[in-house]
DNA sequence: CTGAAAGCGCTAACAT
DNA sequence: ATGTTAGCGCTTTCAG
């Protein structure tokens, strides 16, 4: 059996309010009795429970967090960057994964509602996000990363500029010299895949290149869906001089599509993409993309859910776009391209 | 505010006690009565406090992870294994990253202790678990995966046999005709490092080749350590023809290290490891290692805890070892060499 | 079959 | 300065 306050109490003959006093360090308490209590305290090893304080002062310190998974390197370190902020205020994280699974995330928000959390970082899967109500009626607040509810703006989000970054992505393929260029995305069912074709095409038609719908795959994130959608352009009659892709999963599928046509990378067709954090450096070639600063989407992310947990006006909004990095590697074949500019 | 119990109670002029055991399903409740009750609980989309539950009940469902972190794909992937029985079976993961600090590792311990965990998930920093005396004496079950505590053997664990492991991967080289082979392993003052290294020592002696101390570096598991590791053995006099990593992160360090200087791979240099989990498919070459099942060990980790918290006697311990594979790729140079067998 | 009441461990008025 | 007591929201005897 845990010993609890009021074994304490009894062992000193003081009340529980006494001892609780001291633990939380309210009020005034006799600096004799005080230094008895915490030698008791210490003695007995006394360590509060916390589900006892959660149930009076109604706040967990918990933060669920919903993600499709963690072996994706970028939601990794989204959550080391939750983490982080969490540990520095006492909170803890409870981890879900939705394995990109609607129903999945939506049981996971009546669980994670139930146990009481403070707040909620969630990526969600597709576009919609009616659970949502259910916390802002609570008063929880939710921060949205990655992919964005298809409603109107109101809610806190920390993401980057998909649509200006693939556009800038492509305009650099532009920028080179490229004219024929492909996108590979994931489902339009996800804000994230379906602003990466919006900047795509942007940058073209800014361009004055004709947009060509033939080289727009729709796929679903995973290599084997870059790999096979790549091998559908290579099979068609003209080929793209260079790709975009919208992750870095696509990418590599696309990447061995091509090199098994028995092509080269980035002579014959260029590749860039999402998020290619080669932390090994070891990829040839090394991939040309844009980087989201995934540990900063996490911390601020952090530091939202505890600046709003602290303010009863929720209706203030935070809606924060990151500057992501265009890391101009191998795969864009730029050095080997003349500079136009 | 949220509706609770008493409210539902009051609204139908029934007990909290009928509305409790309509929820809860025990005992006979006049099916009028809960008919009315299960349309209040839907009317007012009542859902019960689990904080408050968790205080009556004395038990959280929540199961303490704590890992150096999830950048690791091992590590990600043994998450995996453990969040699908908990998610089957109601419970539900909170996420510590010790990021390599004892300390830390001890803070996040008391602090999930205090949170009531029903069970604790912990690949420790060191060797030393002085802490793990604490849970002992609450019976709240602890499964250790990866590196394991050096006292008794009065624990429940998941590993892979590792010194069986790197022999037969050492084994491997010697096989198809190395002699020459160094080891890059990380700090000693972990089970598996140690282990790893202790392996190779065994195939070499078994084999009668003499120990090279010159050809044993000891790093941190970080990329990084690899590549200094392995730079210093480049400037020795007598160059090794093969390398054991202890790590897949060794191992890309060594890889840079070894290509830097010019040399191929496995040609001039074989380099083997544990855990090239290479989803990618693109590093070159390709590397052998020797895989653990990270999946298998999170689920099994998973079912000990949940087996143990329901049965009071915790004095059996399941001390399991799972089989590794391994996985022949190109970086040893098996597929040019002769078979010796 | 249903209700009243105790209590899980703690905090915070309120009283002394 | 310290003690008493009423809950937090729920489950569960124990009566009725």
């Amino acid at each position: 059996m845990t010993v609890k306050l009021k074994d304490i109490a009894k062992h000193l003959n003081v009340s529980v309010s006494t001892v609780s006093r001291v633990i939380n360090n309210r009020d005034r308490v006799d600096e004799k009795t005080r230094k008895r209590i915490l030698e008791a305290l210490e003695e007995f090893q006394y360590r509060p429970n916390e589900v006892a304080r959660s149930l009076k002062s109604k706040t967990t310190k918990a933060i669920g967090l919903i993600v499709p998974g963690i072996s994706n390197y970028f939601f990794a370190t989204v959550i080391k960057g939750v983490e982080a902020i969490a540990r520095q205020h006492g909170y803890h994280l409870i981890l879900c994964m939705s394995d990109e699974d609607k129903e999945r995330e939506g049981e996971y928000t009546d669980f994670l509602l139930q146990r009481q959390i403070s707040g909620l970082v969630v990526a969600i899967v597709g576009r919609e996000a009616g659970f949502f109500q259910k916390y802002k009626n609570l008063g929880i607040p939710v921060v949205f990363i990655d992919n964005l509810p298809d409603i109107d703006d109101n809610f806190d989000y920390v993401v980057i500029d998909n649509v200006k970054a693939s556009r800038e992505l492509t305009n650099h393929l532009i920028h080179i010299g490229h004219q024929k260029i492909a996108m590979i995305t994931g489902s339009l069912h996800e804000s994230v895949s379906d602003e990466r074709l919006e900047g795509w095409k942007k940058a073209l038609t800014e361009n004055g290149i004709p947009i060509n719908k033939k080289w727009v795959g729709i796929g679903d994130f995973k290599q084997e869906s870059g790999y096979r959608i790549m091998q559908g352009f290579l099979q068609q009659a003209e080929l793209p001089t260079a790709i975009v892709a919208a992750n870095n999963l696509l990418a590599y599928g696309a990447m061995q599509a091509i090199m098994e046509a028995g092509l080269r990378i980035p002579e014959d067709i260029a590749v860039v993409c999402f998020d290619a954090i080669d932390f090994i450096g070891l990829i040839k070639p090394q991939l040309t993309s844009v980087i989201q600063p995934a540990e900063d989407i996490g911390t601020i992310a952090g530091e939202i859910i505890l600046r709003k947990m602290n303010q009863t006006k929720m209706k203030v909004f935070e809606r924060i776009m990151l500057e992501p990095q265009l890391e101009i590697k191998e795969s864009c074949g730029y050095s080997k391209q003349a500079d136009k500019k």
